[in-house]
DNA sequence: TCTTAACTACACCGAGCTGTGTACGTAACC
DNA sequence: GGTTACGTACACAGCTCGGTGTAGTTAAGA
């Protein structure tokens, strides 16, 4: 239980509730998974009254969409923007996790809620389908002659990492990794590995803010 | 609600409770998820009293490890065993998902029961080691350079396939299936298309039952 | 200083959950 | 027929959960 910063005098925990109960959520949620993760307890680590709470949030299942939508990950932090490397790096990059990397939220919440209605699976949906798009603009940079395929197949090796290391409880990234690899360089007709940045300016980035698995 | 067939003078449900249990678990986890169903709405559905259900079972972790133990798939049902198909066929086969299969039960367990240490996340760790154990086997049989190596390949492909169609609620195997193509294309030396049941008897079948996602 | 908005403490409600206690049918098999 | 194992009906204990009601406190800003 993290000692989060409390006022000034430290007698109050001030102000910022919102942020504590965001964080908070990040921290319980990835832990202890949505379900298990009741208000009360959340409530007490975020060091909020319940009452500030259902003020900030109108139910549980907004403060959950809101999580997904706040996710501001460790991983995958702006490899799409990393004009150092050349698109086919930056694509392999999108494969090199932390070590200790939960689940990717997305596809937890989506089991966990178990209702493709519900705002956060909605917008699970609408960030994987992101970050397939952002794979298949990269892949286009990087010369494939059907980029649509080879964003699509390596966001589903992404998922599919991300996956078998929740239920094996050991690291697929590598795996996954060398398969992308194989992919790309069998996508991409003459292996030629173009310049940085060559933005070639066929699509805009995806809407969505890009990261987690 | 499907009519459970009942005994004979229709006047009672009989003597099969454990069998009606494990039957309404199948459905029921499946299609609401294992934390949404409780044991009233399930018995209810199995059409036995909540006390006979308690003498079966001790409790509801231990009809879920139950259910996963006892998971008779419509899907993969015995591809490995098909030896009127190549290996390499066989390999292909196990990405020819039906239609409508909902998220692996396997993946399922894991995200929503979220304690490694439960029965059901232990069976299902066991259990995709299985798989992925009969994969690497028939890569062997299919000649493959390093079958350890393509066997953990197309196991993260079926899971990423599994979790993508769940999340997307888009069919994935296909493009896993074409994933797989070309790793096996890939591993397979000189491209030798091996006769049927080309069995070299090197490893012995998995011990798990095979089938699921 | 006064106003206002953010935050707090805490009791509480109703619902749903797992699991049990009790007393009672009913069918199979000797 | 009698015994035994299986199954039933149903109430209820004990808990957790999401969410609310109420009355009060604190701090920022005019």
């Amino acid at each position: 239980m993290t000692e989060l910063e409390k006022g000034p005098q430290g007698r109050r925990r001030g102000r910022g509730a919102r942020e504590r109960i965001l964080s908070a959520s990040q921290q319980l949620f990835r832990d202890h998974g949505i379900n298990r993760t009741g208000m009360d307890q959340l409530c007490a680590v975020a060091q909020v009254s319940k009452r500030t709470a259902y003020q900030h949030f109108t139910s549980k299942d907004e403060l959950v969409a809101e999580y997904l939508r706040r996710f501001d990950p460790d991983v995958m932090p702006g490899v799409f923007d990393r004009t150092d490397l050349t698109p086919r790096e930056r694509l392999l990059a999108a494969f090199e996790m932390p070590a200790s990397t939960p689940l990717c939220p997305y596809i937890a919440a989506a089991v966990e809620l178990h209702d493709p209605q519900h705002p956060a699976s909605r917008y699970a949906r609408d960030y994987k389908i992101a970050i397939a798009a952002r794979l298949t603009e990269t892949a286009r940079e990087a010369g494939a002659t059907n980029p649509e395929q080879l964003g699509e197949q390596l966001a589903l090796l992404i998922d599919g990492a991300s996956a078998r290391t929740r239920v094996l409880n050991s690291e697929s990234f590598p795996t996954a990794a060398a398969i992308a690899a194989i992919l790309i360089d069998n996508a991409i007709p003459a292996s030629s590995p173009r310049q940085p940045s060559d933005d070639s300016g066929t699509t805009g980035p995806a809407p969505v803010p890009v990261g987690g698995t």
